[in-house]
DNA sequence: CGTCCGCTTGACTCAGATCAAACTTGGTGG
DNA sequence: CCACCAAGTTTGATCTGAGTCAAGCGGACG
């Protein structure tokens, strides 16, 4: 399913663009004119508090969209800034929703794609509830089916909202009690 | 958005159904027929893993759909019970297919529920990976722009991922504080 | 061969989970 | 009107999981 939605948005004429770390892709407020495809490099939604701080509401990492649901608005309802160096392609938002409006199998393809998200969003959400490190990574493995590779430890560790450490020691200790 | 998904889906042929406290809607592999709004009451999908232990993946609560992803699914691909005793009105599957095929309003409502899913989901995902209850409380605060009111402290505990108590305390000090 | 990065392990510390007990409030039925 | 109950809130005491800082290891790669 989500490879046709690709498939579909390949064929659309799009633009590439590359940004540094640090620069905007746009800003809250901003009138929506293209969607984003991450291709490489990391892209965040930030919300800006008063006090100055921000609050992450979307980390957009390669073969992921920005801001899905500006599809359907007019507007920007928060910042996405680039994480560091960032390759994008940029697809006309009404050429996508001609694009919706037309062809029911590409909409069928975006809300399916749309519903995985929400799915995998709201898996992360539980796991991230639970309590310990050895429930989260639990979890992790029963969703995901097996066991993390080395060499993904840290980034899962950050997907489970826990320190490398306390994950590092939670997988030695299963090795050791086995 | 959803309010015109709603009205579209009121109108649709639906039924009522009742279930006690513990009882299921579905069950993993299950053919998908119906769509579950749920009115009053807690549901849940749960994954069953083979130790027995089960992992959550969504809570819905009144108003929510359950399984929005299963719309263009051929089965489930986990359980859904009742958490409290509850009501839900059930639509059938291809009524609300051939719906989003040949409306392209309501698709595009459906598409815009859904990415306002992601979006509350993705949220919570950020508020849960901040460290302590002061900065989960802030981010909440932030996102919703306003200070939770009493009475609803509790289920904010639940949502933000601490103990009720440690919730409480973390309001107490802002308030004396201040 | 030096440098970087992911991994490993140790030690220390503390935020917050948990258990417990009391108090406030609203609703219910007698 | 009051006794009574349930839920939510408040506050105290205790204990532990894991965050943090730190130091060391091994493999990849220019």
């Amino acid at each position: 399913m989500i490879e046709i939605m690709l498939k579909y948005i390949q064929a659309l004429p799009h633009t590439q663009q590359v940004l540094r770390k640090g620069q905007y892709l746009f800003h809250q407020g901003d009138a929506v004119v293209s969607m984003f495809l991450i291709e490489t490099g990391e892209a965040r939604l930030l919300r800006r508090q008063r006090d100055g701080s921000t609050i992450v509401l979307q980390r957009a990492l390669p073969g992921s969209f920005l801001a899905e649901a500006s599809l359907f608005t007019a507007s920007y309802h928060c910042d996405a800034t680039a994480t560091t160096r960032i390759s994008a392609r940029l697809i006309s938002r009404n050429s996508m929703r001609k694009l919706f409006e037309s062809d029911s199998a590409f909409a069928a393809a975006w809300a399916s794609h749309l519903a995985s998200e929400v799915r995998s969003a709201r898996l992360r959400s539980e796991i991230l509830a639970l309590r310990t490190v050895a429930e989260r990574l639990n979890a992790w493995i029963a969703a995901k089916g097996e066991f993390p590779p080395k060499g993904t430890w840290k980034s899962i560790a950050q997907e489970i909202g826990t320190s490398p450490e306390a994950l590092y020691r939670e997988i030695a200790q299963r090795r050791s009690g086995k």
